[in-house]
DNA sequence: GGTTATGTACCGACTGGTTGGTACACATGA
DNA sequence: TCATGTGTACCAACCAGTCGGTACATAACC
């Protein structure tokens, strides 16, 4: 209903649609001020589009919420967490490790602002929204899915030993770099970021077999 | 300027003095609506103190808000940190282990509602508001330097090896605790926060010398 | 081919409700 | 009576969402 066919639809912005604008706008300014804290004024402003066209696209800011959750997610998984994962012929821990330090050089990017998208809708509306929880909760599902993929992997090629339990390190890994990047955030000090990552890569150390 | 001697000051209620009766009441409610998202008028409401009353013995809502952060963290160190480490003779690595399960336990009792109020305020406002980003890193700092203290004394000890670097690991376990806290947050399942502790510990073990 | 009709894309003023904060009257006790 | 508390009415700013209306393309009908 709403999706054209390339350059028919809405009308031509920088060679985006309306859509687009709206969705590109509002992650940048969801991302530092949060949902509750970014006003749909800002958004339109920071994008151009007036208030009628936004709700021609869009059934309400919630809705919006959803679209921006679902490109979030979409450009984490292409841009980090696929990329490192790609090579099926890859050895599964060093493709961890790569995925570590992928995380680590896009805080560094980002100069320790905005934390991670992810984690911080999750502070913020996970006692309270209960759509936007459930959702979440799919999203970090996926993620430690991925990674309890990689890890079963490991085992099977004998990468890690059998005390390797995939999904408990999966959940911990998720749960630990969430957490460094939010104290990172705070902190706004990177050394921060790489201690965490540094020691994330010791424990992961601690299940493969003694040399 | 704010603190009066005991019962003198503001009038009783409920035996609390009217400031405690809204700091109380502020604190629960911005521990699952967040900061922003707590109206006055609910701490008005919940707390049954008028505005004019309030202006009385708050400057501002930011005022309120640093207040409940000390509140917060008092709290915080009074009945969960120190009691861990609060006997000198006890063994380091067993108070952190104390430590962690108490944190634990804390998600386990509160149904896996809330989070960390400190890490909420974090991915809040750490990057909107100045003055909170630095109160909240001194309160992170001064966890950290807790157990980093712990830590430096197992070292002495010979409980962990040379290659514990103590601040890296402090840093850590404060980051992965954050991280699971809030993972167990989205997914409400407490078995998360189970599995995240039980992998701390085993990353804990990793700097302990082989028996 | 020209007129009428329809659907898509868009605009900005407005509304009803909420929010942090103020003004001020009143009460109480030393 | 004067400082300390407390309640109520009120305000300006803000915010999500609505509404009436415009612009324009394509289609339908004669």
């Amino acid at each position: 209903m709403t999706t054209k066919t390339a350059t028919a639809g809405s009308r031509a912005r920088d060679g985006r649609t309306t859509r687009e604008a709206i969705l590109a706008a509002a992650t940048r300014l969801i991302h530092v001020h949060g949902y509750n804290q970014t006003a749909l004024d800002d958004v339109l402003r920071e994008s151009g589009v007036g208030k009628g066209n936004f709700y021609y696209h869009f059934k309400s800011k919630e809705d919006l919420g959803y679209a921006i959750l679902d490109q979030v997610v979409a450009s984490f998984l292409e841009r980090t967490l696929a990329p490192c994962f790609s090579d099926p012929a890859g050895r599964p821990l060093a493709q961890i490790r790569c995925f570590l330090d992928r995380v680590l050089e896009t805080q560094r990017e980002r100069n320790c602002v905005g934390g991670c998208p992810l984690g911080n809708l999750a502070a913020e509306l996970s006692d309270v929204h209960e759509g936007f929880r459930t959702r979440l909760a799919q999203v970090f599902a996926a993620w430690r899915e991925r990674l309890t993929e990689a890890l079963r992997e490991a085992r099977r090629r004998g990468e890690v030993g059998d005390d390797c339990r995939p999904e408990a390190v999966a959940d911990f890994l998720v749960a630990s770099l969430e957490g460094a990047i939010l104290l990172t955030k705070v902190t706004k000090d990177i050394a921060v970021m790489e201690q965490c990552v540094g020691e994330i890569k010791r424990y992961l150390s601690l299940y493969e077999p003694r040399t």
